[in-house]
RNA sequence: GCUCCCGUAGCUCAAUGGACAGAGCGACAGCCUUCUAAGCUGUGGGUUGUGGGUUCGAAUCCCGCCGGGGGCGCCA
């Protein structure tokens, strides 16, 4: 918030450097790390280390001689504009901000740019972040919600810094899974299934488990049940020989079934706040991908072992690699049918020619790294050069405290059971601490504070550490979590109401007041929300947003406890805090609301 | 065998080339006749797995080793 001063010092630096015959390095400011007051800080050791190699250190240790260039660059320099002092210690030199001026500056543009505080300037590019890739005929579980969570908070996030964003979602609703389910629903179930839309979701789950079990291979099994297994795996093949051929009867009945896994879906990405723009489906890139493995096989990338073996791609062959790294990868069936590898050829094909997007991020487990790699290069060998403009963000899966989740073996813990789980406990809490709060808001303010409890305990880990679902550490209420910066909003909302004040109509922004440390440390936190919003979309990281919004919190439960805001003894100077808190809040608001948590009113 | 990820306080995690490595949980001690105690304040806790290297400066970058997890021809 103060770049045109400190593009100003930085020139007379380079006056000074070059008028010194000190050799000109570039500067990195950052803010200075100590509490209590604030401004810029950038040190001298490179400029030191690069003198010292050109020959002209006169022997000083570079330490030394960083703090010589930095108490010359500061008596150089002279009083600048907004700067109140500066020293030079350590090699660095710190520039100390006018207080009241730099309070207001910060306190006004918060204000004035409301919902928009911490938002980049447009960047002219368009990028795609698919997620949310269940797979159909199943049951959403806490793993597809660290997905969706993370897609729904990156893409918020690049969208927020600057650049025009396409949700994508892609679920899996084709494959040896969803047949099995179809097979087994259509042989044992039809007609029986619940009508609520989760229980359903949940009862296709179920079938899924039970009808693995029945098609796996087992030892000790006597002759007539190998036999019956046999037999069901071939009207599970049957099933999957006429969906691929078209049968009718078959793609009714799967469409039907798709059907009730994606109003599951969506009624689940509703709760989440979580609108989809585009949506791919598997099903609808298994034609186009096999005319890509034509055209990979008449041009000598690919190879046709059919009929005894599949179409292979021998990656680090074509690439001339001497050690394995892509392998060989194998893009269709000997049967002639598609796999995961050869629809995700199809479809980078489709964002970048249908959608016109400049880049595409692929938020999928890092169990799939190999995969994208394979797949990313085939692209490149295919020709297609967006293929470097594609990016796999993987993330670490979800497991239980028992191991990895299992669909097939029915181990897993459902999104909507954690969901009901957060609800009852967020109200048994509002029960005991709020127990004045009116029946008809309760529901409404534990649905906030739930999803937020849950959306916070993904977010809070950086994405590429796998991580152990734990129900209570998850719906914690206490310390670093959800609840706690939406108490630090619920709080400045209090304050706000009491003071019976229009803020948008005052506009009293004089800060020449001895500023409490907790004051300079809750402006200091709101001014660095935009660099934060840039290096979080910069680098795909939601949690930098999630640990911001924390530190922000932090400092305004602190400020709170300590700084009469209300009870302050002077008129202006209650009314200069009560601004401070109306922009806390903003800045609270806008980075809770990049995470997809929004604070209730009261909690 | 090849390859990717991880190793930081008792536990869960931050800090991705800069000043004393920080939080939460747990433990202990305080703070509600004052704006919401889902909060605040304090105490204790570390050879950043390990050995080298690069650098003025390394938890961070490079190499080796140890330990844990994932992936590697017709699953998704």
């Amino acid at each position: 918030m103060f770049e045109k001063e400190q593009q100003s010092i930085e020139a007379k630096i380079r006056d000074f450097c070059a008028a010194n015959d000190i050799p000109q390095v570039e500067l990195k400011w950052m803010p200075i790390p100590f509490s209590g007051e604030w401004g810029i800080s950038t040190s001298f050791f490179a400029t030191a280390a690069a003198e010292a190699k050109a020959g002209k250190s006169k022997g000083i240790p570079v330490p030394a001689r960083a703090q010589e260039i930095a108490e010359a660059a500061k008596n150089a320099l002279g009083l600048q504009p907004g700067i109140s002092r500066g020293e030079a210690v350590k090699g660095y030199l710190n520039l100390y901000f006018s207080t009241a001026e730099y309070a207001r500056r910060v306190v006004e543009t918060v204000l004035a740019d409301g919902e928009k505080f911490g938002a980049g300037h447009p960047k002219n590019e368009r990028v795609m972040v698919e997620y949310a890739q269940p797979n159909t005929h199943h049951s959403f579980h806490i793993g597809h919600y660290r997905n969706t969570i993370l897609g729904e908070a990156l893409a918020r996030i690049v969208e927020f810094a600057g650049f025009e964003t396409i949700r994508a979602s892609y679920p899996g609703d084709l494959g040896l899974g969803v047949i099995t389910v179809l097979w087994a629903y259509e042989k044992f179930y039809k007609g029986q299934e619940p009508a609520d839309i989760h229980e359903r979701g949940q009862w296709l789950l179920k079938i899924y488990a039970e009808a693995t079990n029945l098609l796996s291979e087992k030892e000790g099994k006597t002759p007539a049940e190998k036999a019956q297994r046999e037999a069901y795996d071939a009207e599970r093949r049957e099933m999957y020989r006429k969906w691929d051929a078209g049968d009718e009867y078959v793609r009714q009945l799967w469409l039907e079934t798709r059907e009730w896994s994606m109003q599951e879906l969506r009624d689940i990405l509703e709760m989440m706040d979580v609108k989809i723009d585009v949506w791919f489906f598997e099903s609808e890139v298994d034609e186009p991908s096999k005319k890509i493995v034509e055209e990979l096989i008449a041009r000598g990338i690919a190879e046709d072992e059919r009929p005894t073996g599949p179409v292979i791609v021998k990656i680090d062959e074509k690439l001339g690699l001497a050690k394995e790294k892509y392998r060989v990868a194998v893009i269709l069936r000997s049967d002639g049918t598609s796999l995961y590898l050869t629809k995700d050829l199809a479809l980078a094909e489709q964002k970048f020619d249908e959608y016109h997007v400049d880049r595409s991020v692929y938020v999928v487990d890092n169990r799939q790294s190999l995969h994208f790699q394979q797949a990313f290069k085939i692209l490149e060998l295919w020709g297609f050069k967006q293929a470097e403009k594609c990016y796999h963000l993987a993330y670490g899966f979800v497991s239980l405290p028992e191991g990895a989740m299992s669909a097939r073996r029915g181990r897993v813990v459902l999104f909507k059971e954690v969901y009901d789980e957060a609800i009852q406990r967020v109200l048994a809490t509002i029960a005991e601490k709020n127990p004045n709060m009116p029946e008809g808001e309760r529901r409404g303010v534990a649905q906030k504070i739930g999803m937020g409890a849950l959306a916070y305990s993904m977010l809070s880990v950086d994405n590429n550490k796998d991580m152990v679902f734990d129900i209570n550490e998850a719906l914690s209420f206490d310390g670093k979590t959800g609840p706690y910066i939406q108490n630090a909003v619920v709080r400045a909302n209090s304050i706000l109401r009491k003071s019976g004040i229009d803020i948008r109509a005052s506009n009293t922004r004089n800060f020449d007041y001895q500023l409490t440390n907790h004051e300079i440390e809750l402006i200091e936190q709101m001014s660095r929300f935009p660099a934060v919003v840039q290096q979080a979309a910069e680098e795909y990281r939601p949690l930098l947003v999630a640990a911001y919004a924390y530190d922000l919190a932090t400092a305004f439960h602190s400020f709170y406890h300590a700084v009469p805001v209300l009870q302050a003894d002077d008129e202006s100077v209650r009314a200069a805090r009560l601004q401070l808190v109306a922009s806390a809040r903003q800045a609270l608001t806008n980075a809770l609301r990049l995470l997809a948590v929004s604070a209730p009113e009261v909690m």
